[in-house]
DNA sequence: TTGAAAGCGCTAACAG
DNA sequence: CTGTTAGCGCTTTCAA
């Protein structure tokens, strides 16, 4: 009913208080036939530390920090507004929340951030990664400086983090591409991509579920090698535009990173009786306005509320060295068609 | 930097520590201008207290019961056993749950369970709902007895249940109505619809966004009044495939509960030639099967863990009367397309 | 190498 | 009506 504490333990092996803890946090300073009998006693009673009680008594506070791509593109926007509430929210379970900015796309800058960080100061980071060395050995650094590092939104893949928090990438891109395929079905023509850049994963892991299945469900289409748009309206506004003028093959684009402001843009730019599909990425007031007035067909999209919560959950159970690791649920990818907008 | 406790109040109103205490959990025998001193303090000190300090102090536990439906259905073996798993990790957090079965859209013996529940040893219920006002009454006397209600999967509407965590129905028959309406495209004929029960508010409500959106965006396609196949394999596949057989013009199926092995062999059995879309609920074994070999188009899923961990969390929130009420994240309708499984 | 005792922030008798 | 005191389960000096 009542379940065991320490004090049950010291008694069951004849020790006292402090000896058990010290073995609890394996602490050194106790011979090892003490250590062993105190082990036999914790695992015949099964006892299992008060977490709560630990931290109370030790002020336990989680220092973390969120690094974020400094631009202005919505999600990121809404990202961060999610973090701001969500950090409010944190700091009554001792939870103190940083954010930090640097330029997106830019792996020397995230780089030299991370190298920045001082462990006295910070616990846990959680960053939106960009792919690169330089990167990744960053935080193989801060890893050993003794600080968690989980990736969030864009992964950064190996065995230097402890988690990623986000969609699935590849299998996202394997949706827009049934999709569009089916959307596109009847006619035979050229589908184009957009993306941000290649150098952050999420892209590159779209790109390559999005031509897995249109090359072999959909092989009656064309794939156009992919703009980067660099998640800049204006830019992702004329490149697209500019190919879909000289192309009239195109009936179905696929992007996949920010700038759908300029997407739409391209395409009302159309004659009134060229018919193309499009999915793009992340629910924001301009994806949503044109889902409505049927410029997008259908939307993919992640909740950065969500990312964020499982980030700091992450991060905390891994301070906590609980175990088992508790299990994140993985972020769903989100569709939305013109008839399910919430 | 270090917050503020119950000392700093007591000392900044000039009071002992129980008075504050009095005051925080107003109790009453505190003078009302002591009381307001004492207030007044915390507000000027923005003084939050310390829940886990004050559960330790009181050795809370939280005394949950889930209520679900009996039945063999594969979505409900899940729901189960991922509350087991649940379970056993609450545990960790002094949350005890007790799980309850009652036979499947019986009101009566939904709500006779729920009278016969002891607010001496339950804390807060979460129930898969029937709706009918038999259970709504046994609902409300229920939380007028001092035991905190939410509904699960299936809503109660009203203002009986203190919150419900589930997909919005409405929203996920919308979501079918546009991917069949998308499918069927091409073609014109019958649409035929597979309810468990219509007693069970979630089916309804996935019949109301199912049809609206079909009537208004799909007008070309006629809809069949549905079937009541009471979540069980062979009375759906009975029903269904008689209609199929009886009615050549049908080209869409949409399932809105559960028994996806019995729509599957209602379609297994149509002559060749035959194409009729099909969109289900709940990725199990069997929808997956009969998405991967082409049977069905698609599968609207909701995610059972997500959905558990949610209605636990709700229901701590709730019996710690935590302010603002912890928004749960509502839990999204997931799509599954033969080229997106997990 | 071990133990005793004080204390984390809050609650709960029990006195006054 | 209000205050004193002894815990809750665990950690942390400080002695031994």
């Amino acid at each position: 009913m009542t379940r065991p504490t320490i004090h049950d333990v010291a008694r069951a092996a004849g020790v006292s208080l402090s000896t058990v803890d010290r073995v609890l946090n394996d602490r050194d300073g106790v011979r090892e036939k003490t250590r062993s009998r105190v082990l036999e006693a914790i695992g015949s009673l099964g006892f299992e530390r008060n977490l709560a009680a630990a931290n109370l008594s030790r002020k336990r506070r989680y220092r973390l920090c969120f690094i974020l791509p400094d631009g202005q593109n919505s999600f990121m926007h809404a990202l961060e507004a999610d973090l701001a509430e969500e950090a409010a929210a944190a700091l009554r379970d001792f939870t103190v929340i940083e954010t930090r900015k640097v330029p997106a796309f830019d792996a020397g800058a995230l780089a030299e951030l991370l190298r920045s960080l001082d462990p006295e100061t910070v616990d846990g980071v959680a960053m939106v990664a960009t792919d690169a060395t330089i990167v990744r050995v960053a935080v193989r650094e801060l890893r050993a400086r003794g600080v968690a590092v989980v990736t969030l939104v864009s992964d950064l893949p190996g065995a230097e983090k402890q988690g990623f928090v986000g969609i699935d990438n590849v299998q996202a891109g394997r949706t827009a591409g049934s999709l569009l395929g089916r959307f596109c079905r009847g006619r035979t023509g050229r589908i184009a991509m957009v993306s941000g850049s290649m150098l952050v994963r999420d892209h590159a892991e779209r790109r390559l579920g999005f031509e897995q299945v249109l090359r072999t469900e959909f092989p009656e289409q064309t794939l156009i090698a992919p703009l980067e748009g660099l998640d800049d309206k204006d830019r992702v506004r004329d490149q697209l535009g500019a190919q879909l003028a000289a192309d009239p093959e195109i009936i179905g684009v696929y992007s996949m990173g920010a700038g759908n402001r300029g997407v739409a843009e391209a395409l009302v730019g159309l004659p009134a009786g060229r018919d193309v599909s499009v999915v793009v990425h992340e629910l924001t007031p301009y994806s949503r306005e044109a889902l409505l007035d049927g410029t997008f067909d259908a939307v993919l999209h992640q909740n950065s509320r969500r990312e964020v919560q499982g980030a700091i959950q992450l991060l905390r159970s891994l301070l906590d060295a609980q175990f088992p690791p508790l299990f994140v649920q993985p972020i769903p990818v989100e569709i939305y068609l013109r008839d399910n907008l919430p």
